[in-house]
DNA sequence: GTTCTAGAAC
DNA sequence: GTTCTAGAAC
């Protein structure tokens, strides 16, 4: 392109107890971290080399690789010695024996240098609430109506920077906070539409509580999902449509984004969003795994399990999930799901 | 997760 | 030549 992108993507590495400043990571820079004055880890049970860390700004998550003998573990699983796992957003790493909590965050900020006198201060990140709720919270305001937002056509020239708010993986965080994208709430969970849907009805349930994926659920977490469950099913109550359509609720075997979310899609698929092999193997194979399976997996063994393979399902050929049917393309595939829509 | 697009497939 | 997929995104 005919300009030179001078804004860095770097992730940073946050520790979560004894909140040292946040470790920069660069973009496909091995950084080694362990027992030194950069983590104040003084524990003779982490080496000094324990960990050998590497972000991929673009993708999103980072690669640790585990030096030392004792284990580092990322939400509960242990690495092992010479092993390697990727961590992202919203997922938690110990550096050695379920101690030393980190988390990673991503970031388009390009770190404004500042004198050495300044450096200790935490930075303040001023420009955030650039668009919504800037001024005055004196008077109440409780209007409904909704008007329409400031015209903010301001063009890429100074402070504006749209959503710096985080990496596209944690997008789910950010719209189930959103009152316009709730459509159903209570203390426990919330429930919003699906931002690209799959199918003519396509909601998420989510709980408030961060669980980054599968992999973190136990079996403290069965109630909750026994709830989210049963607020899938009042959502089909409330769905018009409930009656000519069959709908599924599920979750994703790796999702893409982070925070635990059930799916509660109407089976027509009927939707311009679905656009690839990957959307439809994911709703269609194994990949796609019922919420009742999950809630009896976690009352069985306490944890949930992803069968090995399960990522190459999302490669499979387009088959039909009523007729088995299978389709040499999306184009024919969409084509022969008409057939069996609801006359 | 989406967008974009090169080049494979038709 | 057009349609469609699949991998990169700095």
């Amino acid at each position: 392109s005919a300009y030179i992108n001078l804004r860095m993507s770097v992730c940073l590495l946050v520790s979560e107890d004894d909140p040292h400043k946040p470790i920069q990571l660069h973009h496909q820079q091995p950084v080694t971290l362990g027992r030194g004055p950069e983590t104040k880890i003084k524990d003779k049970k982490c080496s000094r080399e324990q960990v050998e860390l590497r972000a991929d700004c673009n993708r999103g998550f980072i690669t640790v690789k585990q030096l030392g003998v004792n284990p580092t573990n990322v939400d509960g699983v242990v690495v092992g010695k010479g092993n390697q796992v990727s961590v992202k957003p919203g997922q938690r790493l110990y550096l050695v024996n379920q101690q030393y909590p980190y988390t990673v965050r991503f970031t388009e900020d390009t770190p404004t240098p500042r004198s050495a006198a300044e450096k200790s201060k935490p930075s303040k990140r001023a420009h955030r609430m650039s668009s919504e709720g800037n001024g005055e919270k004196s008077s109440e305001h409780h209007r409904m109506s909704d008007d329409s937002p400031p015209p903010k056509k301001t063009l890429p020239s100074g402070s504006d920077k749209p959503e710096s708010a985080g990496h596209w993986s944690q997008g789910l965080k950010v719209s189930m906070q959103d009152p316009k994208m709730q459509v159903y709430k209570d203390d426990r969970v919330v429930v919003i539409k699906d931002k690209y849907p799959k199918a003519r009805y396509h909601w998420l349930v989510l709980p408030w509580d961060s669980i980054s994926s599968l992999k973190a659920l136990r079996s403290e977490h069965v109630e909750l999902l026994k709830h989210m469950q049963r607020v899938g099913d009042q959502m089909l109550q409330q769905c018009p449509d409930a009656h000519k359509l069959s709908f599924r609720l599920g979750y994703h075997a790796i999702p893409s984004m982070s925070h635990v979310h059930l799916h509660v899609i109407s089976q027509d698929f009927d939707s311009p969003c679905l656009k690839n092999k990957k959307h439809w193997n994911s709703f269609t194979t194994d990949y796609f795994v019922e919420s009742r399976d999950v809630i009896a997996m976690l009352e069985h063994d306490g944890k949930v399990t992803v069968k090995e393979g399960t990522s190459e399902l999302l490669k499979l050929p387009l088959r039909c999930h009523l007729c088995r049917k299978e389709q040499p393309t999306i184009p024919k595939l969409k084509e022969h799901l008409k057939t069996h829509l609801p006359s």
